[in-house]
Parts: structure tokens; C-alpha cells; sequence
DNA sequence: GATGAATGAGGGTTCATTCAT
DNA sequence: TATGAATGAACCCTCATTCAT
């Protein structure tokens, strides 16, 4: 058991897509009830009315399951971030990044509960890592965003600022969607994500 | 097993200070070494040269061991902004934004692996949080520096912004300290930092 | 798992004495590079280029395919001693003897490998045992062997004399094959071998 | 699980030497009953009337108890050769055989269902080795008393003779005590094997 | 017949925790 | 208080076998 699953193997591509899919809900299903401590493969498969052994069939391990789930959450996010940005509609830097942000708050509102469970959990997995390739592409993909919009940003290296754009991006959602005081409105939090986001590739500038 | 340790019980304060002193650095090393998923009591007693039994005398249970840990690591975190914040000579918003970066990232240089170990594994826990009393305490500082450079500050609420600083912080010296991908300078990134978080305070301002 | 197979039922004759062959060939393989312990039907099916089923379709389960690969090699012990036996050429007690462990020592020299694990993990297999047909048959001409050499015996007994002999036969040469220490010549223990069955039988004569 | 384990750890040394010995019985017991198919470690520990914890207290695995019975099996095989060439009486070459085989088929009679059990699915592992210590102490004693008959002997090599009388012994008590049939009295069987030990070390003598 | 996905009982092993000494 | 032997619930994973296609 390691709290930080590295994806060992993917399931492995069968047309069997249901039941790897009833595996990965049960998954998901029981981790937003019980936590990973109260986690174990036979109640997963309990849970998605198959046997153990199918699981095994389809997921290496028990970790491969989180790890499954963590590319897909991931996976949505590399698409919020791509959808927004492959608008042709022309913006400014701040819609640009209030887009992202907006789209990626709305992303995490889907299995909200399981993906505190993840993040909580096993964080650092569901951000776009330039280390997989969907992750390489939205990275990519931002800092053309950031290029072309050169005469706006303070900062001189892109390549650092993409990356920290992504952290920042990345943690404070994550901290929105984790443990924002129930003093703070939703919106103001988000708009001071954005200020943070344009502020930072602002500063240094002239 | 749980990944995210509540702090149940505090050690039970005792003369044997050097016992319980034994026992949290064996869980450090082991930690370190090892990973959550290595470590176990038993582990934790053999390495410390003391009974499970007596573990077991100071700390409640086993994640009590690694609430500890954190805790100290946390007490750590709110000294580095407390020494900071409590010097009293004047220095600009950015001066003081950039002592507090520094000092934090100081601080993560001793034991860098432990500290590794518990923000891979259980984040969110090293965090000035406004729930403990310290954290609290280091939430108010802020705020009161906030206050005092009011005028240099965008951010109208200023509680918010004290909240999204910290989250700031964290966040990002952690992804400083955790995967910063070796082609970005410390420096570099460092300033990057400071400069996120003294964007997000002057956004908004006219 | 059961260490000692019975031969539950004989593969069902099936003109697909092919498919057979591979299953066997493969439990063989499997058996030698892994041993026992690291056979498991799927492997065999998988290494033996069929299905699962198919091996269910020959062999009524796991044993089973064990138990046939000894009866093969019992079979080979029995047509070795056979084809001694059945040599009309007339020959002194002692020349049958030598002839007949050198013949079963030749055939040990297939697949070595093989029968090592058979022997060592399932002993007391390989022996022409009085139990089965073709071991019955062997015993008989043994027995009649030693009647034509009455005169040169010690036994009295015959009947028990054939058993000790096979016994002897089965266990020095299954010794010499197993775990003979280097520094004994090859030839030396075969001459030991029939050193042993010939004193052995010469034993308690006047 | 492996048909042929090797010790892979004794048991610690403990003063709860009875708790060993709870569980090493349980062990025997549940082998002569249910053989090695039918063993499981938990059984174990139920029947000896302990915790399956404590059964991995004393030993690695569950092959080390099968291992650790094999050992003490071993260790009276020595024994009872020891026991007998130690005794000073002045004996004939086949008084010493004589007396030696039958010490060993005594030895067998003592828990005979649990050497069937041992001898049959876990072979070479009672004979006394020249690997272990007491096993090469019994073979230098064996030894030595093949020289101090010496001229008894037609074998030239007396190492070489040493190990085929052991392997021979070995293998007809087993055989003996495994798969007579019951149309041969114990008593014919005995004095067979002494014939052969005999027979074969006179073979060769001019 | 052939296939191989699906089954699920079963078992070895770990380790947090207790408690008698 | 300290010890560490003992406990036993829990869990991951294997693999012989079946059966619908």
C-alpha cells in the first residue's frame, strides 16, 4: 500500500470497457465514503457486483485503481484547460486565465466529493504534469497562450512562468475546492485566483 | 491506516521528553527511508531502542506518530513567519513578502526528505491553519502586516487575502521544494514566488 | 495442490494427440524453470499456445498433467529395462545388472531437468511399480531374469528380491542423478551401483 | 509455496521453546492428517491453540515449519546412527550394519504417519547430509568405522562407499517403511537391507 | 471442439494494539 | 513505567476451474 500510487499499469484496453468502468465507480464510490484506508479490492468489486479476480483482470493492484481514477480526473482537467483554450474567440490575458480558472473550478464540481478524496489523499496527480504526454500538451498549449500575449507579461522566462501559472493554478483551486472558510463567497475566491494568476505574470513588468 | 492523520492526542507530556524526542526522530528516519506504507510501530520502537509498549505510552496511536511530526513541522513554519514578521525594522510589501518566501524555504532545508514524506503524503498539514492556535496566531501577524501596508494593497478584503497568501505560500514553496523540475534556478523560482504573491495583493488596486 | 498426484484420468484420446503433446511440453518447461511451485494451468495453457479450456478438455485438472509426464517417464524406465531384458544375447548376472543401470542412467540423461523436479518433488513415481500394468510387466521380467540365475543368487526369496532390486535400482540411480557430489566420477557410482544390486543378490549364498 | 523448502530460518531461540513445540506438533498432526495440501498456517496456529502471530513469531514462513520437522527428523536419523557406532562393544562389519539399519527402521516407528508424510512429499531432506554438520559428523563416524573394517571390504574407495551405503540405507528404509508390500515380513525386509549394505561393501573384495 | 473471461474460495502474511509481568 | 510476547482481524492476491459463446 502506498499513499502516493504511481500508475503501474493501465487497464488494459479491452472491450470489456463496462466493467472496467463499474470497477473504477465502485472505486470511486467507496473511496469518497470510506477514505483509502477503508478501501480494499474486495469490497470494490463487491461494490461493482463482480468478482475480485475481474478486478485483478482488468487493474494490476489495488493501487492502480487510484491511479486510474487520478488519469482520469487529470484527464479532465488537461481537457478543461485545452477547451479553453482552442476558443478562437479572441481575449484578453485575464479572460484567458479566468476561463481556465472558471472552467477548472466547474470541473471539480463533478464527483466533488471523490475528488477531494483524491487530492487530499494523493495530491500532485491531478494536475496537467508535463511528464505525461496530455499534460505536456497543455502545458504547450498555455504557454503559446502566454506568448502571444509576450507584451503583457512582467515575467522574461515563459518557460518558469507556465509552470509556476500551472501550480498556482493547480493548488489554489485545489485549496478553493478543499478547505476555503465557509466565511469566503465562492466568487470572491475565484476572482482572487485570477488576480493571482494575473498579477503574478504582470509583476516584474516595467 | 489513514493517510490523513488527525492529530488525536498530543503526547502526553512526561519527563521523558527524550523518549518521546527518540520515537519521533526513529518515525522521521523511517519515513524518510521507507514511506508511509514502510513504516509500522513496531518499526518505529525497534529503531528508537525502546518497547512497542512504551510507544504506545506516549502516543495514542500509530497516526498520532506522524500528527506529531507535522505539528513540529508546522510549528517550524509559523517560527519562520513569526521571526520574520516580528522584526521591527521597516521594510516595503515586497521586502516582507520576500523575507517570509525565504524564511519558509529556509525551513524546509533541514530534513528536506522528511518533509518531503509527509507534504507528498499528507499534505495540507504544514500550513500555518488558522484552526491551531499558533496558526492562528500566525494568520493574525499577516494580517496585521497586510494592514500596515493597506495602501499598497489592491485587495479590498483583506481577511481573503490573508487566506489565499498563505495557501500561496504553501503551495507553492511546496511544489518549490517537491518537483521543481531541475532546469528552473532556486533563485529563479524563488523570486517567481515572491512576485506571485505581491501580484495578487496590488491586483485590483486602481 | 496436492505434491503426489494421482493419475486421476488419462488424457481422453483425442486425435488432437498434438494438442497433448504442447500441453505437456509445456507443464515440462514450466516445471523445469520454475518448478512445482511456479506452475499453474494458465501458464501452461499460455506456454503450450492454447487455451485454458483446451487443457481441461485433455486433462481433468492440474495433477493430472504432473501425473501424466510421470507416467511417461515411467513408461521410459520400463522400456529401458524391456529393451535390456529382451535381448536374447546371454549374459552373466552381473552384465543384466550392469546392463540395466546403465540403460536407466542413459535415460535419465533426457530432458535432466525434467526429471529432476519430477523426482525431487514427486518421488516414487517414476519407479516401475508392480501397480500399474507396464511396471507389473517389468517386475515379471526381473523375476525371470533372476529365476535363469538361480544359482548365482544368495535370496531365497525371489519375489522379495525383485523388490528390493527395483528399489535399490530406482533410489541409487535417482541419488546418482540428484545430488551425486562432484568428486565422484560418474563411472564410479554407476560401478558402485551395480556393485550394490550384485552383492546384494549374491548376499546369504553358502 | 515450495514442495522442497529449505530452513530458511530456525526458529529464535526462546525460552517459550513449548510454544515451538505446540506448533510444531499442531504441524505434524495437521501433515499426517490432511498432508501438505491440506496445511495451512492458520490451521496450524488453531490447533496448536495459538495465534497465527505467534506462529510467525517463531517462524519465517510456512515452509520453515515443514523445514524444522524435516530437521528434527534429521536429527534423530543422526542419532540413532551416532547412538550405534558409538557403542564400544567389538562388533563384525555386519553386526554394525545390521544394528545401523535397524536403529534407523526403529526410528521411523515413532511417529511413522508424519515420516510417511515428510519422507513422501518433502524426500531428501531426513538423510543425514553431508551438508549439515550432523550429518557430516555422522558421515565421518561411518566412515571411520568402514575403515577400521577395512579389510572386510572389497570397495576401494571409502568416501565413495561411504555415501552409497547412506543414499542406500536411506533409500531402502524408506522404501521400506513407505510402499512394502504387505506379502513381505518386516523381518525378511531388514535382513534384505543388511544383505545389500553388506553385499555391496564385500563386492569388489578379490 | 475451442476459447478465455469470469469466478471466488482460500491462504499467507502483516501489524496495530493490548496486557501480564 | 517499561517491556515485548501474544493476539487476531484484515487484506491483497492467486489460480484451479467453469461455462457462455
Amino acid at each position: 500500500m502506498r499513499p502516493v500510487p504511481t500508475p503501474r499499469k493501465a487497464p488494459r484496453q479491452a472491450r470489456s470497457q463496462h466493467m472496467v468502468e463499474q470497477i473504477l465507480q465502485a472505486t470511486a464510490r467507496i473511496l469518497e465514503e470510506r477514505g483509502y484506508a477503508g478501501m480494499n479490492t474486495n469490497a470494490v468489486a463487491a461494490r461493482a457486483g463482480v468478482s475480485v479476480g475481474s478486478v485483478y483482470q482488468y487493474f494490476p493492484n489495488k493501487d492502480s485503481l487510484i491511479a486510474a481514477l487520478h488519469e482520469r480526473h487529470g484527464a479532465q482537467m488537461y481537457a478543461a484547460v485545452d477547451a479553453v483554450l482552442a476558443d478562437p474567440r479572441p481575449r484578453s490575458l485575464r479572460e484567458q486565465l479566468a476561463a481556465m480558472v472558471h472552467a477548472w473550478l466547474v470541473a471539480h464540481q463533478v464527483e466533488p466529493e471523490l475528488h477531494k478524496v483524491l487530492e487530499k489523499e494523493f495530491p500532485f496527480f491531478d494536475a496537467p504534469s508535463q511528464d505525461s504526454p496530455a499534460g505536456d500538451n497543455s502545458f504547450r498549449r498555455i504557454l503559446s497562450m502566454l506568448e502571444a500575449h509576450r507584451d503583457e507579461i512582467g515575467q522574461s522566462d515563459l518557460d518558469l512562468a507556465t509552470w509556476v501559472l500551472l501550480r498556482m493554478m493547480e493548488s489554489l483551486v485545489h485549496a478553493a475546492v478543499m478547505d476555503a472558510p465557509a466565511r469566503f463567497a465562492a466568487a470572491d475566491i475565484e476572482r482572487c485566483i485570477v488576480d493571482a494568476l494575473d498579477g503574478y505574470l504582470r509583476a516584474g513588468a516595467a
